[in-house]
DNA sequence: TTGTAGGCGTTATCAT
DNA sequence: ATGATAACGCCTACAA
């Protein structure tokens, strides 16, 4: 036996248990399980436990779940973890299935989408119990499709599209924060550069910022323009809003990563933040304290939504029916106010 | 039925596609896993795969895992998701697991440790074949002693104290590369800030500075300075070095995320870097490039190192003996240069 | 109050 | 070349 092989714990069985007490499997299974319905002399029951302690008995998973038909893992798909967002997202629902007794099976969705053998062995019968989808905004639909053929499913921040309830965040609350944040500060040329196009977390941030301009008299430098979740995005986008004939005084950028983005290229072209373009972007993270100037963010409950589809998915899976999903609107978004936000030049005395 | 209860297609078993192709599940079991010791008909075995996929069979994993008493699931088990390298070191277990047909049970190794139930959970009997720990610097040994005496587990970036494999970093290549890139700038005040005291990490990344710094004449500024992994750390840590008495011209960080602190406080005082001291961090990500500075890095193989620790794993799940771990060396630790690195003033004509 | 036995879906052994 | 059967470990009617 090598070093690495070292010795393991043999793994006893309900049988060991029950023959070392001197019962029936039934009376171990019974007596382990804390079944309501059984009715043993204490003594009894008193030796099943110590014996299963004696033998460092723990219940085999694997014949459990074959014999009740049902897993104790729930899936996770999700894209991009590189996003801290979507770390959190995951901590959110890691926490909540882990309270109902449930452990996460993690995947990502570009490879299972990619690789169907990823796709099979993933959804392999039996393995799940339901599965949660994070996999944004990318032509994931028929993935969406298969995995919800198989198991019961919910999405993260996603359209329902009517077949599978969704939990989302409540972008255009969060938009209007945003915008309504720069409006206070007296500012009309307000740009938004929102996600990539179609995307319906992007849209909904937009139409809050949208309503919230509604009530003032834009500038001309109000203008909309789409980039992608991306830091190089962002940079395509301040380049873009650059060269725009009339610059904005103020962006709402949908989302932190792209916001970096921006924030690096005006910098490198010699735009101060926020002395000559204020910017506050949507999601808050550690990150948002160290980009080249302390950013004012829009911060998101992104844990709770993590834990509100895992929500979703434990009623349906407890027989309850999900509905059609969840709008989080409690916490509200919130406001971190830090130094890339300041009034218009022109409105200061 | 709700609209959230949809139909879901059953679940054929192998007995279904045996008796639809009239063979015994015997043969439908040995042509479906295309058994190379079964010698059936070719008309036989075009049955049985048809009947399989008019039945869209697929078989039932736990039923498998039970039958052959082992599973194809691997736990890992993380510290600090937060951090954008440990996701990439997740990336690399999880593909290389994939790659050789094993999905992936995420844990965090501080509820782990913490929750007892959930440790049991995790580790419930039959689910796992093997787990692979990545949980830093803390007190984790009963944690690791705990899992490895039920499954086969490997470690990653820490002491394998060797009773367990590990999968290392050249920590010491690194710290040398960070601190020879700003000799070769002209510096000799080149200040060190690590992680926690007594990291294994952090001192070899320490003793590649100090192996660098050797060959130097060191001035008065070549301090050591413990923070930890945080950027709260790094704030605190850019503080203490700004009320040394010796001002350095040049900081090796050992960590990006403590460098974010590092370069934010740096800015709040008025140091500008590179000009007045220059900043150079071990450990790469996208956000390095959009800090207060572009940030100049050593790149680590952190994708690589998951996919290591994954690959010790599966040679021991294989019978291998994964030996007493690994250390990556290739590919080398790799400089890239942005804008936080600079000679140093005085040698400046 | 306790025990017997069947079966969850699969694979492996041994016959035919 | 193919099939019957047992067994993986557990739970749960049903029986006693």
């Amino acid at each position: 036996m090598s070093a690495a092989t070292k010795k393991r714990e043999a793994n006893p069985t309900l049988r060991d248990v029950a023959s070392r007490a001197d019962v029936s499997t039934t009376i171990a299974s019974r007596v382990l399980n804390d079944d309501p319905a059984v009715r043993v002399r204490e003594e009894t029951r008193q030796r099943v436990i110590e014996a299963a302690k004696e033998l460092g008995y723990a219940p085999n998973s694997i014949a459990r779940s074959l014999r009740k038909s049902r897993s104790d893992a729930i899936g996770l798909v999700m894209h991009n973890l590189a996003s801290p967002m979507n770390t959190t997202v995951l901590e959110g629902v890691r926490g909540r299935c882990a309270e109902a007794g449930y452990v996460t099976l993690l995947a990502d969705s570009e490879q299972l989408a990619a690789e169907s053998s990823r796709l099979s062995s993933f959804l392999a019968r039996g393995r799940l119990a339901g599965v949660i989808l994070h996999v944004g905004h990318g032509h994931h639909d028929t993935l969406i499709e298969d995995v919800s053929r198989h198991v019961p499913a919910v999405l993260v921040n996603a359209d329902s599209s009517g077949l599978v309830p969704s939990a989302r965040l409540d972008d255009v609350s969060a938009g209007r924060t945003a915008a309504e944040h720069l409006i206070a500060l007296g500012h009309t040329d307000v740009a938004f550069v929102g996600g990539p196009e179609g995307s319906i977390t992007s849209l909904g941030r937009q139409r809050g910022y949208e309503d919230a301009l509604r009530g003032i008299e834009r500038g001309a430098g109000a203008q909309m323009i789409n980039a992608g979740w991306t830091a190089e995005h962002g940079e395509a986008a301040a380049n873009a809003i650059l060269n725009m004939p009339a610059l904005p005084t103020a962006i709402v950028v949908a989302n932190l990563v792209t916001a970096s983005g921006v924030l690096a290229v005006l910098r490198s072209v010699g735009v101060r933040v926020p002395h000559d373009v204020s910017v506050v972007a949507i999601h808050d993270a550690w990150l948002a304290k160290y980009l080249t100037v302390p950013l004012t963010t829009v911060q998101l409950p992104l844990f709770e939504l993590g834990e509100t589809a895992a929500g979703l998915l434990l009623d349906i899976l407890a027989g309850k029916s999900g509905g059609q999903g969840a709008l989080i609107t409690d916490p509200p978004p919130r406001l971190i106010v830090r130094e890339s936000t300041a009034a218009p030049r022109a409105s200061r005395t």
